[in-house]
DNA sequence: CGGTATCCCGAACGATACTG
DNA sequence: CAGTATCGTTCGGGATACCG
């Protein structure tokens, strides 16, 4: 127990950027928050009903760190209802053609998958959890 | 016991092609496999090699899901020495492209990051976690 | 309104050992 | 070589409650 750190936080080389950025929008949640707000700036709770079934827990965790990667902005107004405007920063604005991509791609992948049967040859596959859905 | 499902199996509401996508390589080795067979088809092993850090256990997993999407092909020859060729299909061409501005956007984030101190200007956020940096 | 704190579950990941 | 099996760990994420 509590014995971890055998093989942790080895001298790890450096690898791609492309896995810094898929760490950033690695999460089911992120690209989608960036995706909202590509238009313009929304607040916490316009985010919470733009995307129904995410907890308000993993929506701040999420912003906060998009923060601290410099995605996007929050600027508090402290005014007797208090609100918080976020808002994507330039870097942020430069994820967006990545999402989009990512659609279109996403679009075929869903298109070829309905066509092609495939129905798991020899082994069925686990179903996989309905755990994150949306968009 | 009996921990009710309560709110697991909502009606679940058409998922987007953003989060088929981001599944398929939502793990962080997922969009590296791809695109190290983007140029000529590789065997397990190069694989292994090509990505120091991968277990061959995820890197199977990985290579399974990605076949079963139709993103790779695997060829065995069934040779004295096994040998066995994964290489991209059609659909997984076209994941390329967005692989690729994921890498120009991951370089822009980190040369960001570095030279970002970011000081949080009026609100000083709480210094959490470093967040995710791994590698 | 805009969060944070706590709990807890399941998925993803890693290491090691073993098989065809 | 090309995996699979098993085990253990870490981590994302949902529920609920609570604070400024």
């Amino acid at each position: 127990m509590l014995r971890r750190r055998k093989n942790k936080t080895p001298p790890l080389p450096p690898l791609c950027p492309l896995t810094t950025c898929m760490r950033l929008l690695g999460g089911a949640w992120t690209a989608n928050i960036v995706w909202r707000l590509s238009g313009d700036p929304r607040r916490f709770s316009e985010l919470r009903s733009d995307i129904p079934r995410i907890s308000a827990k993993v929506l701040s965790a999420k912003l906060r760190a998009l923060e601290e990667n410099g995605v996007l902005t929050r600027h508090a107004v402290a005014s007797s209802p208090p609100s918080v405007e976020y808002a994507l920063t330039a870097l942020g604005q430069e994820l967006l053609p990545v999402i989009e991509t990512i659609v279109q791609v996403g679009m075929k992948l869903q298109r070829m998958q309905d066509a092609t049967p495939r129905a798991a040859p020899g082994a069925p596959r686990r179903p996989r959890a309905p755990a994150m859905n949306r968009t």
